[in-house]
DNA sequence: TGTATACTTATGCAACTGTATAATTATATT
DNA sequence: AATATAATTATACAGTTGCATAAGTATACA
């Protein structure tokens, strides 16, 4: 009968670990990779640090299932987006989605440097990273190619995977940019300069074919 | 006369300083950020922890250092790579030296990727960042502007500073595959790839007009 | 050659870190 | 309602961190 002692509920195995992930990822996004320790990310599952050990072997366990999570999130994200009439709609949808908010923003850059520092001197970030770039690219790369065989002028592999990395090249650098200096960019800018820019490099009309969320409406109402 | 103190020699102030920001610098590309302490740091530059303090204000001081030295080095040597004839040949040039090693180097994104971390959280970080862009992107748009008015179709601000993104972010994004990737793609293949995307991008024959370091001659010499 | 002084080292400390271990308690099962 | 068990909290600890302070010393300058 310790009065101070902490009330708990038992939530699950699964929702408990879901909620660690949760907390390890929201505070690396807000607060950065440095301030993510057992403590803090406790704090946020609403829960004890000794608890972390429970559910995951180590600190570093958890922030790879994170990464894991994260990226598994922000393709399937993308993927939903990839919609449309024509092949080349559908590129354009998955292009511009990639380059507005919310996948563009200073909390997803965070996100993606803090994981980025522990990639190169972590075996399992590291393949959690070859695999999640490998599927994003490979998803890419199917959508150029369907764009181009529609248009009647089909490619071979190489240079479909010559392609698929040049445009992975634009979104990333594009996407990071915004994320980095967002007052710099106006608000469908980074978006029409990633059509514009793949469009050319592919020769496809891709920035017509764009769905055009209206800005001056956006502007109106903000 | 302790005899187990450490001896040591002075080399004035500026060389002093010199070694500290390149201790870091070390520390980070080869160990990752979070192994960048006083003590590691201080360890590389051949000195005892307490004298950082004498130097800096803050650990955190000498980062932002270590950061605008970085910089300032890496934008000076990618400028002095944009030699040529024609103005294509040195945009193609410049190109060319940003996608491949040593500047595409899993060290290279180590030390960046553990920069932007504390970009977001530090106001003296993040006015370096700022700079140091603007910087890389108005003079890779000054080389875009003379590529284009030598083929005679010059450009009006707007539309260089669009292509000035765009062309900064394919060099961004194939650098960074690179550097997290360095398996996955032959000898000079980003560069190609970038070359080939930029060129294609402007409307402008770059592919040819980079200067091609022989890359049989590499593979036989190592 | 002496000496003042800035440079450099040595020591200590409070705060924080990840995690091991023990104690408690919610809850499923009976 | 009693009980067993796994979930959860509490406590402790050794190692590390940035930094303040004190002590020592190389060297420029008289």
């Amino acid at each position: 009968m310790s009065p101070d002692r902490k009330s708990f509920r038992r939530i699950g195995p699964d929702l408990r670990r879901d909620a660690m992930i949760a907390g390890m990822l929201a505070v690396i996004a807000e607060e950065g990779i440095a301030a993510a320790t057992t403590r803090a990310v406790a704090a946020r599952a609403g829960v004890t640090p000794g608890l972390i050990r429970h559910y995951f072997d180590s600190k570093d366990a958890l922030l790879s299932a994170a990464f894991e999570r994260h990226m598994g999130d922000l393709t399937e994200a993308t993927r939903r987006m990839g919609q449309g009439d024509s092949a080349a709609a559908r590129l354009a949808a998955f292009i511009d989605a990639g380059l507005r908010a919310p996948v563009v923003s200073a909390e997803a850059v965070s996100l993606w440097a803090g994981f980025l520092t522990h990639v190169q001197r972590s075996a399992e970030m590291q393949s959690v990273h070859a695999r999640t770039y490998a599927e994003f690219r490979d998803h890419l790369q199917g959508l150029v190619a369907d764009a181009l065989r529609e248009a009647g002028r089909p490619a071979p592999d190489a240079a479909l995977r010559r392609h698929a990395i040049a445009c992975n090249a634009v979104i990333d650098g594009l996407w990071l940019e915004g994320g980095m200096l967002s007052d710099a960019f106006a608000g469908g800018e980074l978006a029409e300069i990633g059509l514009e820019t793949i469009g050319e490099m592919l020769n496809l009309p891709l920035r017509t074919a764009a769905p055009r969320y209206d800005e001056m409406t956006k502007e109106e109402t903000t």
